[in-house]
Parts: C-alpha cells; structure tokens; sequence
DNA sequence: TAATATATATGATGGTCGTCATATTCGCAA
DNA sequence: TTGCGAATATGACGACCATCATATATATTA
C-alpha cells in the first residue's frame, strides 16, 4: 500500500514536472490535459485521479515552477550573496535557451493576470520571494536604498530577458543579454 | 459602391481595433473568432470577408496595437525628444490601466515567441521601432552610449509594467511604478 | 492461487474553436 | 418598382477542449 501511493505521488509529480515545463513553453493556456497526459506517458482519463481540476493543476504547476528555481536563487542570493553572479546567470546564454526549465517570469508575468486565482496568489509568492531575495543581497552588500532598488532590478532582468526571447534574431537576442548583463552590474557598482 | 468599401474598410478597421484591445487584455489565443465579432456588433460569419483566416486578423492586430501607440511615441521621441517625459506617461496609473489601449509590449512580449509567424515580424518591427526611437533620444541629449542604453532603460520600462500588472495588490503596483519612474529618470540623468 | 484495493485506460458528454457553404439583407442602378 | 451586387447572417462541419462514469489492469495480501 505505501508502494502504490508512493507510485501514484511520483506519477503526480511527474505530470506536475510535465505542466511546468510545457506551460512555460506554450503559456498557461498552451497545452491541454490530453496533450499533457501523453507527455508523461499517460492518458487522458486518468488526470482527475490526481488533480481536482485544470485550474488545480496550473496552480501547482505554477508553485514546481517557482520550486525549480528555488535553489539557484539560494545559491546566489543565500547565506553569502552574490548579485553580479544572479546577472550573470539569470541572463546566460542557457538561462535564454531553457525556457522550459528557468525562471517562470520571462515568460508567464504578461499572463499572470489572467491566471486562475490560486495560480495567481502562488505566482504573486514567487515574484515576492525573488524580489525580497534580491533586496536582502543588496542591504547585506551595503546598500540602504535595497528594497526599492530590488525593484528595479528585477524589472530589468525580468525586462531583458522577455524582450531577448521575444526576438527572432537569435544573435542580436544575444548580444542584447551581454549588455544588459553588463549594464546591471554596473548599476549595482560590481562591473 | 465607393459607399459600399468606405462601410466595408470601417467594419474591418472596427473589428481590427475590437482585436487589438481585446488581445491587449486577454492575450492573443484569450479572444475568439466569434466573440471578437460580437464586440464588433456583428456575427461570426462575415469574419472571413474580411481576413483571410486568423493568423492574418492576429498579425493586422499588432500592427494595430503599435499604430495606437504611435501617436504618443512620436510625441516623446519626435523632433523634440523627452525622455523624461516618455518615462512619466509609459509607467503612469492612466497606462497602468488601460491595458487595452497602450503599449502591447508588457501583455504580449511574453508571447511573441509563439505568435504566429507574420504577427511575429510586425510585433519585432514595432519593438526595434521603439528602441531605436529611445536610442536616437538618448544621442541627442548627449549621450554616446544611446543604443546600448536604450536596450536597458527599455528593459527596465516594459519590466516595471509588465510586473506592476501582474501584482494583484494595485497600491503595491502603484507604489512600485512610482519608485520604477524616479529610478528610470535617475539613471537617465534627469530626476 | 484467489481476493482486494488502487492506478490507469476507455469512451462519452456537452461546449467551444476556426472555417466555410449557403442564405439573407440592404443600398444603389435602371 | 425591379433587379443586381456587395456586406453580413445562419447554420453546419470536424477538431479539440475539460470533465466524468465506468471498465480494466496491476500489485499486494491472504
């Protein structure tokens, strides 16, 4: 017995990991619960076994998103933070190219509006949790004016990103991320 | 008969700005065929007299969207720039609110990756056609780095909007925008 | 091996989507 | 007034959607 809901936690989560990845890719509203079965192996049927509802699902889609990327946040803005590392990597080369598996903002913020209400609350808690990392990072490295400049940066990276991604010009999308790493860092006195 | 086209090329110009609002607040799949018709006053059926499927509607709708903005750009970024100027309006509670009538770059550039194809290249077009007007403001008030900059401070514009909206707490968001113009301007050298 | 509990599959429901063929309405010309 | 052509409406098509009732498979226990 504890085999079996140990199995069904582990197909839960994979169908959570599934969500998560395709929803950053297509968007929230970008992938139906068939076609989210199939990808993980599944059939459609089976889908109210672990989820209460389509709304169900995107709400804790949204929280393994924010989970996802839980640990590189706390690498870099934990016990010894290190802001000129976050820009370096939240605007990498491979932080562009893995929408599927990076930082939920980019791609999800335009829509968060429309998200289904506990999706949403879970987002806005995401959103809060980076921000506040970011402001903690900068008052640790001195700075008093930390939480309204947490603000800023995060619109930047946030900004940056999203606009990188939505160019079709895979080099120009590039370039655009080196200067703005550049420029971010510079703003924070660390270039 | 002219009577005739002048009506046609109104009915089409009133379903085209019934989409760009339409896809401003519910983003560009948030919107049917046939309740964009509706909006329009009319039926479903006659859609397809005056587009040819709707890809073509969504790609005519961005450009629509960047035609609206046009006029407010130009006042900003025109013979006189006023960048300062541009920065008050672009993150203003008017433009907080009237998601369907201003920038689309917040809502939609999270989507573009996934637009269809034409509506893709239009929506590019009308960001390199901001950036470019940001970059030429920034050379003439002197500064020699205008292209890169223009990247960043565009960046922190459309990031500060996008999550400004996505936050359901609107004093929050208020306050956010607030703090995001005086930094913009700040950095821009004119606060 | 047989019985039981649980996880997943099958298949159907009603709704909405984009698309199109066809019918209708309407304004101008004769 | 009658007829014509263009603009819009009606209604239908198949595809997909979220949801659920029911059937099947699978694994553990007896």
């Amino acid at each position: 017995m504890a085999d079996k809901s140990a199995h069904k936690a582990k197909t839960r989560a994979r169908i959570l990991g599934e969500a998560a990845g395709a929803m950053r890719m297509a968007g929230v509203q970008g992938i139906g619960v068939s076609a989210l079965m199939q990808r993980a192996g599944l059939t459609h049927g089976g889908f109210y076994a672990h989820f209460e509802s389509r709304d169900d699902l995107v709400a804790h889609a949204v929280d393994r998103m924010f989970e996802e990327s839980a640990m590189i946040l706390d690498r870099f803005l934990g016990e010894r933070p290190d802001l000129a590392g976050l820009i370096d990597h939240y605007l990498s080369e491979s932080a562009y190219r893995a929408v599927d598996r990076g930082c939920p903002l980019p791609g999800l913020s335009g829509e968060a509006a429309r998200m289904p209400p506990d999706a949403r609350l879970r987002f806005e808690a995401g959103v809060r949790r980076f921000r506040e990392g970011i402001a903690r990072a900068l008052e640790i490295a001195g700075r008093s004016d930390g939480a309204v400049l947490a603000h800023s940066l995060l619109a930047e990276l946030v900004g940056a990103m999203t606009l990188a991604r939505a160019m079709s010009d895979e080099g120009a999308a590039l370039d655009f991320l080196a200067s703005s790493r550049d420029r971010l860092k510079e703003r924070i006195g660390l270039a």
